[in-house]
RNA sequence: GCGCCUAUCGUCUAUCGGUUAGGACAUAGGGUUUUCAUCCCUAGAAGCGGGGUUCGACUCCCCGUAGGCGCGCCA
């Protein structure tokens, strides 16, 4: 038999991470054996099931590369079907018509009386509980709608589900959604409970985490790859030590046995880190983008900027970009003349004494230099620092802050032949007049 | 309260009875460097407690403890 696993949300506006790896682990199991991954869309309550909402959650699965083998199912079209099967469990006596709580007529579906629930869990073992310990549950709600177990088993009946794997807060309700599969004469799924994720306290998520949907994740300029790398790794590991892994890896080392069973932690600093990985192995052209779209929205770019210049940029940006939201911020002085001074840097380099002459003279030695390249730019800050005395550092921090408004940044070599001999002696001599003049 | 589940460095994890308990992130120190980032080296850092089983337990069992989940006419 073939195998069929689905990711099945309820659409609410935002995909959590607790949600999306859990697609993430259905993916990689269905990739990994050759089997279906479908999508079913759980879009009962109609109050937050909107259609942006279901817009939202099918952006996030294809952002994610979270690709689904058949058309999506939409929970809320099949409710004929629950209905009937639900009169046909009434009929055949696994379920039946109350009046609780004087709301009018409901169906509830009735569990075991004795004996053992058990099943197998392929990530947690064995799960038993005794039958005295369940409850008759209701599966059609007086209103006449039905109920999330008897849907969600219905559905998993009929898109032929063969494993499903979620989250282990869903260990209860497999108990009473094995009973409905066996009252329907088909043979429960395999079921597979992942690992909760918690927060970096240790808690479940709660709304005022933040920071937890996967939509502020690629805001903040994470890469796909990168999330769905480190969410995988969270309750998985392959083994040998590897983590920085390829999909098709992760694909060819998936297996359920490899899943731990307890709660892992959400680290933003390793996801951090990891992205800042993936961003260093981007390829120019698919980083240019992203930068120009971040550059863009800060208001700093310019599209007459030569293209050789943006290359320039760009090469000395990359390798030190962690996510993309610190783009723009680190980025102005690239742009505009007009670039913002960092306070501390300002008063900590320039703001002390013989700065306006020393800057002054940094622009009348590189006048004088046959090249302006890192070689030559380098050796002139080194002479004028041994000259002073105050060393290689004494020459470079004041001229770094003054030609970028910054204190870090890339190499200031490379930095002053990129901008070229004359945007630096004019910004050098402006930041001096400034500094004279009191206005910086 | 009842039931179910879980428990290795600060964090993510490896270990499927025998290891100096390994790796990564983070942290600290060092090297390279003008800063930041990168890169390299080094260090510290763990089996929740108590009983068993066994020649031998992080690993298996039991009891505690702690945490999570469930106990809706939510999904």
């Amino acid at each position: 038999m073939s195998i069929r696993v689905r990711f099945a949300p309820s659409p609410t506006g935002n995909v959590h991470i607790g949600n999306i790896r859990a697609a993430i682990f259905n993916w990689l199991f269905a990739r990994h054996l050759g089997g279906a991954f479908l999508l079913r869309v759980e879009d009962t309550d109609r109050e937050r099931s909107t259609p942006e909402a279901i817009r939202t959650l099918l952006d996030v699965m294809a952002w994610l590369g979270l690709t689904y083998d058949e058309a999506p199912v939409y929970q809320s079209a099949q409710r004929a079907r629950h209905l009937a099967a639900a009169e046909e469990l009434v009929r055949q006596g696994h379920a039946f018509r109350e009046n609780k709580e004087g709301k009018g007529e409901c169906i509830v579906f009735r569990m075991p009386k004795e004996g053992k629930v058990e099943y197998h869990d392929l990530v947690k073992g064995p799960i038993r509980k005794k039958a005295e310990d369940t409850q008759d549950f209701v599966i059609v709600r007086s209103d006449g709608n039905p109920v999330f177990h008897l849907a969600n088993v219905l559905d998993d009946i009929d898109m032929r589900i063969t494993h499903i794997i979620r989250g282990d807060d869903h260990v209860e309700n497999t108990f009473k959604h094995i009973q409905i599969f066996r009252a329907m004469g088909v043979e429960p799924p395999q079921y597979a409970h992942l690992p909760m994720i918690v927060n970096a306290m240790g808690k479940p998520y709660s709304k005022r985490d933040g920071a937890a949907f996967v939509g502020e994740f690629r805001d903040q300029g994470f890469l796909p790859e990168a999330l769905f790398n480190f969410l995988a790794l969270l309750g998985w590991a392959p083994g040998e030590d590897r983590e920085m892994l390829t999909r098709d890896e992760m694909v060819a080392a998936f297996t359920l046995d490899r899943c731990k069973s307890s709660a892992a932690r959400f680290d933003i600093k390793k996801l951090t880190w990891m992205n800042g990985e993936y961003i260093r192995h981007l390829p120019l052209a698919l980083f240019a983008a992203e930068f120009e779209t971040r550059v863009r929205a800060g208001g700093w770019w310019r599209d007459e900027l030569p293209v050789a210049e943006r290359v320039g940029i760009m090469a000395l940006v990359q390798p030190r970009t962690k996510f993309f939201a610190e783009i723009p911020g680190n980025c102005a002085y690239f742009f505009h003349e007009e670039y913002p001074f960092d306070a501390k840097s300002l008063e900590k380099r320039l703001h002390g004494p013989g700065v306006p002459e020393l800057l002054e003279a940094v622009v009348a030695h590189f006048a004088t230099l046959p090249v302006f390249d890192h070689a030559a730019t380098e050796a002139a800050l080194r002479a004028m620092g041994d000259e002073r005395g105050v060393g290689l550092g004494g020459m470079v921090h004041p001229v770094r802050v003054a030609v970028s408004g910054l204190s870090d940044g890339p190499g200031l070599f490379e930095l002053l032949v990129l901008l070229g001999r004359e945007r630096v002696a004019n910004r050098l001599l402006r930041v001096a007049t400034r500094l004279r003049a009191g206005s910086l």
